[in-house]
RNA sequence: GGGUCGGUGCCCGAGUGGCCAAAGGGAACGGGCUGUAAACCCGUCGGCUAUGCCUACGUUGGUUCAAAUCCAACCCGGCCCA
């Protein structure tokens, strides 16, 4: 059973930038289930909340009876797309790729579920030979459309130019998306708004080839609070992966939210009906302080990626550590603290020595990078030990240490750390 | 292939022999105010065994007491010409 209201609530979650024929779509989408698809990048051993976003939409399909597809792009991953860079981008070695290719896998799969098919473009990619590829794809698009492309008259208007190779982006996803069309019956593809050229490039090509109709549905990028684009350099990249970003920073990550984007995020980032987004939103705005919609964005994301366990978790840990003073916490509490937050393993002897403060902020993978970051946070003011501001000398000893076992370290406002005697 | 301009810290971008760890802006981080917010104000923003030392201005050599700055070769890119 199939819907084609879809249409109308992604639209409603504000998803929808750009479709082609949208009244063809619809009516495609009433008659039956539909094949799509959606591509990313293995650039990284791990998405981003960026790719969620198209994971998700994939998935608001897929509850409506259609069939979603993810492409890992192992073969355009070699290429590179030009669109949003100002240059040209590095290109990955095999190896690299499958690696990343193999992990997100894994994580499409959590997300949208085992039975979702997910395929990686260099198994079709690999054999084609070059001449073959110019009389069947090249033949049928021509460069003055190619030039036309916002994403390729911005680079050529850059002092970096582009590469043939960046260049020929455009026609490797054109190339896809007739191969999914041919082999799956792949109608549509989605992406986000830098992709619509690349999208519309592959609806065209299938018309040409086959004279058969294809859909293109583009959301628009994510912005920051303000409404400016969120550049490449912005914020650290929220992960997928757990190793990456932990799933107590994920949900902090969420937890943060803006308030004028709460409501946008709500909808694009969780499955809720709009009907109980609109219904939190309007009790949040009654009081704002209390931040319960940023809370029910972070529960509800934070389950998409990581699962119910992890997200509770989560969850208590965030209670925990900007709830109540830390006076009381029991041992179970600082365990599950542990395994959202960063933890340095201290030996007791090291610490009945005691450790100087910026030292342990400073151990690999703690709070701060490096010593002298550590010690300018110390001498601003912005270190607590077990809640207390500490000075620039200050020592970290056995006297700090909660049931005999556990140290809570914080660096500013939001940033927490655990320091654990080794068992 | 020829000519020409350029490659600076997370990003953008000044600097064209010593006063340069390198202006300015953005991002980021800390403090204040707050709601674990926004806006705003203040501060920080290569590393360290720290009044000094090390690493860094595409790469490698060279000139010089001294180079991001001058020279040479090379690599990469823009523009123009062929």
């Amino acid at each position: 059973m199939t819907d084609s209201t879809v249409l109308d609530d992604l639209e409603a979650r504000g998803l929808v930038q750009d479709c082609t024929d949208r009244e063809g779509f619809a009516a495609r989408l009433a008659e039956g289930p539909v094949t799509l698809y959606y591509g990313c990048d293995p650039t990284a051993d791990s998405l981003h909340v960026g790719n969620l976003l198209g994971l998700l939409v994939l998935r608001r399909f897929q509850e409506a009876g259609h069939r979603p597809v993810a492409l890992a792009g192992g073969a355009t991953g070699m290429v590179g797309d030009p669109s949003g860079r100002s240059e040209e981008r590095n290109l990955l070695d095999d190896a690299t790729l499958s690696a990343n290719v193999a992990a997100i896998k894994a994580q499409i799969s959590r997300v949208l579920g085992r039975d979702v098919q997910v395929v990686d473009n260099r198994d079709w990619t690999g054999e084609v030979r070059l001449l073959d590829f110019l009389r069947d794809v090249g033949k049928h698009v021509t460069v003055n459309t190619m030039l036309g492309r916002e994403s390729v008259k911005n680079r050529l208007a850059s002092e970096h130019g582009i590469s043939y190779t960046e260049f020929s982006y455009m026609l490797l996803q054109a190339h896809d998306f007739l191969r999914l069309e041919e082999s799956l019956a792949c109608q549509v593809q989605i992406g986000g708004s830098d992709q619509w050229g690349n999208m519309l490039g592959g609806v065209d090509l299938i018309r040409r080839v086959h004279g058969r109709p294809a859909w293109a549905l583009s959301w628009p990028l994510l912005t920051a609070p303000d409404g400016t684009k969120l550049g490449k350099t912005t914020g650290a990249r929220i992960w997928l992966d757990a190793d990456r970003t932990s799933p107590y920073q994920f949900f902090q990550h969420w937890m943060n939210t803006d308030d004028r984007q709460v409501r946008q995020f709500l909808a694009q980032f969780t499955l809720l009906p709009m009907d109980e987004v609109d219904a939190a939103v309007a009790s949040h705005e009654e009081s704002p302080g209390r931040r319960e919609a940023q809370r029910l964005l972070a529960r509800e994301a934070t389950r998409l990626v990581h699962g119910a366990d992890d997200a509770l978790a989560a969850e208590e840990a965030s209670a925990i550590l900007f709830g109540s003073p830390i006076d009381g916490v029991s041992v179970a509490a600082l365990e599950a603290v542990a395994r959202e937050v960063p933890v340095c393993e201290v030996a007791r002897g090291d610490l009945a020595a005691g450790v100087p403060a910026a030292d342990l902020l400073s151990s690999p993978n703690f709070l701060t990078a490096s010593k002298g970051e550590a010690r300018r946070a110390i001498a601003q003011g912005g270190v607590y030990v077990n809640g207390e501001r500490v000075g620039e000398e200050h020592v970290v000893s056995a006297d700090s240490l909660l049931h005999d076992r556990y140290v809570l370290v914080r660096k500013g406002k939001r940033s927490f750390g655990l320091v654990r005697l080794e068992a």
